[in-house]
DNA sequence: CTAGTTGCAAATCATTTGCACTTGC
DNA sequence: GCAAGTGCAAATGATTTGCAACTAG
């Protein structure tokens, strides 16, 4: 199954390149670390190194299987890439991730690229704020 | 003039902040990172370590005089913090930043939080193409 | 005076790389 | 078999921190 998406990238199907898309794939609503997904493997006894990890992300970056996103905070997180475009929201307090996909958004973007001259390739947009959960929590604190 | 702005933030009026205010002013067209700052400051046979300048920089930023920005790149740079919020439009050729500002984007990043049930606090656009300038010189390389 | 600041060197953190050793095909 | 892939340890680059010396108020 994801023999092929290794395979179409061009990349030798190995067990480390296996378990790492399978990780992602089982944690396709978070977003991981490349020490999250060392975590991970050290826990099913799996062997693999760190380093190990950080080419096999960038790999899949590069064959646009993953896209690596730098939220707050020094780490950078990966996700399996999905099918429709989309950005993120990040909770501030529990770091709860939501993501969202908004046409006129997208649409102002590209006026806005040309506009100043340019042909726009890709974008990166965060919201950052708290979470409905987060903010109950806190004006319950408060009271 | 600038000593109003250090004292509002609480912070001792001390050589190496004005310095590097007065840097951050004299550039604030373009974008600095730490290096940068830290390379002006030698070229003026000013004494100050780069690890003052981060903690100078992080201190403004608490502060709310200066923003940081995570461009493509492992390195952060800093701006003055302008009057009126902006994004940033970067050319991935040559590494031109152009700052623009959108009502109606920011109008939908209000909209989607609160439709995700988030209080939105801020947010980081960046887009990412490439500038007139760079086009036009990978068009006539073409020819 | 004395708490806040600084410079320097050493420490940290995330990520990358060199290299001898596997492994997929 | 051989190039591609991997593990480990050492290297890197950006940023942070410990600490003794210094300075603004």
């Amino acid at each position: 199954m994801e023999d092929k998406s290794l395979r179409s990238a061009g990349l030798k199907i190995t067990v480390p390149r296996l378990k790492i898309l399978e990780i992602l794939e089982r944690n396709s609503t978070r977003h991981l670390s490349a020490e999250d997904i060392y975590r991970i493997l050290i826990e099913s006894n799996e062997d693999i190194g760190l380093a190990t990890i950080y080419r096999v992300l960038t790999q899949f970056e590069a064959a646009g299987l993953v896209s690596r996103h730098h939220f707050e905070g020094s780490t950078a997180v990966f996700e399996l890439k999905p099918e429709g475009h989309h950005d993120h929201i990040v909770c501030l307090e529990c770091g709860r991730i939501e993501e969202f996909a908004d046409d006129i958004i997208e649409d102002r973007q590209k006026a806005v690229a040309k506009r100043l001259g340019f042909v726009l390739r890709e974008h990166s947009l965060i919201l950052y704020g708290d979470c409905a959960q987060c903010v109950s929590r806190k004006q319950s604190k408060k009271a």
